[in-house]
DNA sequence: ATGCCTCGAGTTCA
DNA sequence: CTCGAGGCAT
């Protein structure tokens, strides 16, 4: 038989608020979702059928209608108090000796849990029914937000169990969790929506939404910790006991709470949740540690707003709000503009934050990152400071969205920006003074050039005062050069020259800075090509070039299409070799760098299978002429035995060979360009030239890691990483900068981190330094 | 075209 | 360390 519907809707409400209390309170869900919105919805239709029936505690009823135009104030009957901070261990030792000694007591029970990084409210009940829900604000006086609490699914409308105080006021802490916050940012920023800065900026913007609606769609949570004012009713004395009785009555309460004793008691709580913090699903900033018997707790009293009894132990602080007090871009020895946030000193995670990278012009825009604005800086896993996000409840009137200026602030020339790419760039190349004095401090650099005491400040120094305006100056500074320097920087600054002050001993840096400068001169090639700072040519690249070519005099003069015969290098890092070398004032560096005493030592054929790989037909192929694929370049290379045959053929020669007359024509169209005709009679000159010369030989001794792919990782006691990752490299593996598939072993040193964890996921073959040095040892190569 | 996998480039503070 | 993008395999 069909129930009544007053019966059913009793039944579905009933269902409803204990899958509620199942999935926000015993963290247990009992239905699955849709389930819980097909109930939902049936409730919904039935309480419309029967208005008389309808009630403000039905679970329909979470989600009211109309905006308010402001929120009200509410006074909170029992002000809602601060707590105390403690951030040392000694810091909670006095706490605890403080209350032992008041209370004449030695053994001390503490309630400890977690200190939520959320949003503090008081919710009040009156006949077990949620009346009225409210911010802290100042302690006294918050502000009524009811309807947006209504919406928190984990804050029950209607207390479970029985024998509740007529007036209840319980205290809690609302928060995101961060699974909902990515989740939420995700989406909204595929849908161009406002993104939260956090997970607690993202409860507080939340909860002060004029509009119900709007919270409604937001993921809150809540976990009480205390209570109120309390009328009618009695709760259990000791701390521990309420957080239970609140348990029961269908409060989420932190199942991270516990009861400790003493002040050892609640440092090792602290260690345990700081240990378990980076894995729990909220955000905390610390731990809090409240006199666990009521008794003791009226005997302790207040101080002001906070209670003697009770004290928050917080972690040192990832995340830190500040202000933006500038946007500065600075260029890089490419010419890349980044912009950097110059931001009001703060603490984060143990040092002072200044600055923090803002990436490129597009990440500010995501951000909408404003000079003067509050922002969130953070300090995560790694090292650097990055802006996570800004607090737009704070931003102050006038601001204005920032731009990329149009001229570089070093040099004055046009800041551009390439079709397609995120960067934007100085214009300036090597007349910039900017460029000029980062690509001097990449060619002295450790993996460089490995110019020891070449510092920025001197770089700084040497090019302001004109000593230095391009790399090959370096090799011309003489002793008197360098003093000279000095004593106009002191003049400049108006400090005490040193060389009067300390006589003989302040020339010392002068000297071994000219030893330094005279031991780089001897290098290798492919630290050299690094040391160019050629766009796209890292330390990889050039290892690479060195070693198929061989010899500076080959590589300087090849025309680009030829590069691409080198594994890894393509159209984009060719082109950008021949660029630079087209540069007669890069030629007139080298050649200056050359004739001042710079040696390469390791000069030598170009390699096997280099030769193997070159041809007419690849060279063709390489030239990317429009229409003329692989294909139509074997044609042409096996109807002309060179390069000249080629260009003295009049066009139709093309179509006897075989090609069809679209690629013919383009070929022969591309061929009355003069610079192509000249990139090609090059090119096949060059080619010539290779094939001439006898390869080198490459018999390489078989390896003990031939094929391997080894990644290091995390510090090691005996070598440095790179020392490691040479003795490896002399055993035929191939060092990897990235954890992936295709690796097959990781060592993995002191302190490791994501690589570690990736390659356990990956299951991965893992050694520790032991292993490492015993492979070593067993192949030849120890420490 | 699409999706890895690497490499290059830039960055902070003590 | 992270992001962007070049190179290459599918």
């Amino acid at each position: 038989m069909t129930p009544t519907p007053a019966a059913r809707i009793a039944d579905l409400r009933r269902q409803l608020e204990d899958a509620n209390y199942r999935y926000h309170v015993l963290d247990e869900p009992s239905i699955p979702d849709a389930e819980y919105d097909r109930l939902l919805r049936e409730l919904d239709e039935l309480e419309a059928a029967h208005p008389d029936l309808a009630a403000a505690d039905s679970p329909t009823q979470r989600v009211g209608s109309a905006p308010a135009g402001k929120f009200a104030e509410v006074r909170h009957a029992i002000p809602m108090l601060s707590l105390g901070n403690a951030f040392s261990d000694e810091e909670v030792q006095d706490f605890v000796r403080r209350i032992a000694d008041r209370l004449k007591r030695p053994a001390l029970a503490f309630s400890a849990e977690p200190k939520l990084d959320g949003l503090a409210i008081s919710l009040r009940y009156e006949g077990g029914v949620f009346v009225q829900g409210a911010t802290r604000g100042d302690g006294a006086t918050g502000e009524d937000v009811t309807l947006n609490l209504r919406t928190v699914k984990a804050i029950p409308l209607k207390l479970r169990g029985k024998d509740w105080p007529a007036v209840l006021e319980v205290r809690g802490e609302v928060y995101m969790p961060r699974a909902d916050f990515e989740k939420y940012n995700e989406q909204a920023r595929l849908h161009g929506g406002k993104v939260l800065a956090n997970p607690r900026n993202g409860a507080a913007g939340s909860l002060r939404q004029l509009d119900p609606r709007i919270t409604a769609q937001r993921p809150l949570a809540f976990f009480a910790y205390g209570t109120g004012l309390v009328e009618g009713g009695e709760l259990p004395d000791a701390h521990s006991a309420t957080l239970k009785q609140l348990r029961a009555w269908g409060f989420p309460v932190s199942s991270l709470s516990d009861v400790v004793e003493g002040a050892d008691g609640l440092l090792d709580y602290y260690r345990r949740i700081g240990e378990a913090r980076d894995g729990l699903p909220f955000d905390i900033d610390g731990v809090v540690y409240k006199l666990d018997d009521g008794e003791g707790q009226r005997e302790m009293g207040f101080v002001s707003r906070a209670p003697r009894w009770a004290i928050a132990h917080k972690f040192p602080a990832q995340e830190q709000a500040t202000t933006v007090e500038a946007i500065e871009i600075q260029i890089g020895r490419t010419g890349a503009a980044t912009p950097v946030a110059r931001l009001t000193p703060v603490h984060v995670a143990g040092v002072i934050v200044t600055n923090a990278t803002l990436h490129n012009a597009d990440q500010i825009a995501r951000l909408d990152v404003r000079v003067g604005d509050h922002v969130i800086v953070r300090r995560a896993g790694d090292v650097i400071p990055e802006v996570a996000g800004v607090i737009l409840d704070r931003r102050p009137d006038g601001t204005v969205p920032w731009q990329m200026p149009t001229h570089c602030p070093v040099c004055g020339a046009e800041i551009v920006r390439e079709e397609g790419e995120a960067v934007w760039r100085c214009s300036g190349e090597l007349s910039c003074p900017a460029q000029r004095k980062e690509s001097l401090r990449h060619f002295a650099s450790r993996r460089a050039m490995d110019i020891e005491g070449l510092g920025d400040r001197y770089i700084e120094d040497l090019s302001d005062l004109g000593y230095l305006t391009s790399i090959a100056d370096l090799y011309k500074l003489t002793l008197d050069d360098l003093l000279e320097m000095k004593r106009r920087v002191d003049e400049r600054d108006g400090t005490t020259p040193e060389t009067v002050k300390a006589g003989k001993v302040a020339t010392k840096w002068a000297d071994n800075l000219i030893e330094a400068i005279d031991r780089s001169r001897t290098t290798t090639l492919e630290r050299f090509l690094f040391a160019l700072g050629i766009q796209h040519v890292g330390e990889s690249t050039a290892k690479a070039l060195a070693q198929w070519f061989g010899d500076l005099q080959r590589i300087r003069h090849l025309p680009w299409p030829l590069f691409k015969r080198v594994p890894d290098i393509g159209g984009e890092v060719a082109r950008s070799l021949g660029h630079f070398f087209d540069q007669p004032g890069n030629q007139q560096a080298i050649d200056d760098l050359l004739a001042r005493g710079v040696v390469i030592g390791d000069t030598h054929p170009p390699s096997g299978k280099l030769r193997a790989e070159l041809g007419l037909a690849t060279v063709l192929v390489d030239l990317e002429i429009p229409k003329v694929t692989r294909i139509r370049a074997e044609q042409l290379a096996s109807a002309f035995p060179s390069v000249d045959a080629l260009l003295d053929a009049p066009a139709h020669n093309f179509v006897t060979a075989g090609l069809p007359s679209e690629s013919a024509n383009a070929f022969a169209a591309w061929l009355e360009d003069e610079a192509n005709a000249t990139l090609l009679s090059r090119s096949g000159a060059a080619l010539e030239e290779l094939l001439a010369i006898t390869p080198e030989d490459v018999a390489i001794a078989a390896g003990p890691l031939d094929g391997k792919t080894v990644v290091l990782t995390g510090g090691l006691a005996a070598m440095s990483r790179d020392e490691a990752g040479e003795k490896l490299e002399a055993l035929g593996a191939k060092v990897a900068g990235s954890v992936s598939k295709k690796t097959h072993l990781v060592v993995a040193g002191e302190a490791a981190g994501s690589k570690l964890a990736k390659a356990q996921e990956l299951g991965i073959e893992i050694w520790d330094e032991a292993q490492l040095l015993a492979f070593l040892a067993k192949h030849g190569s120890g420490a």
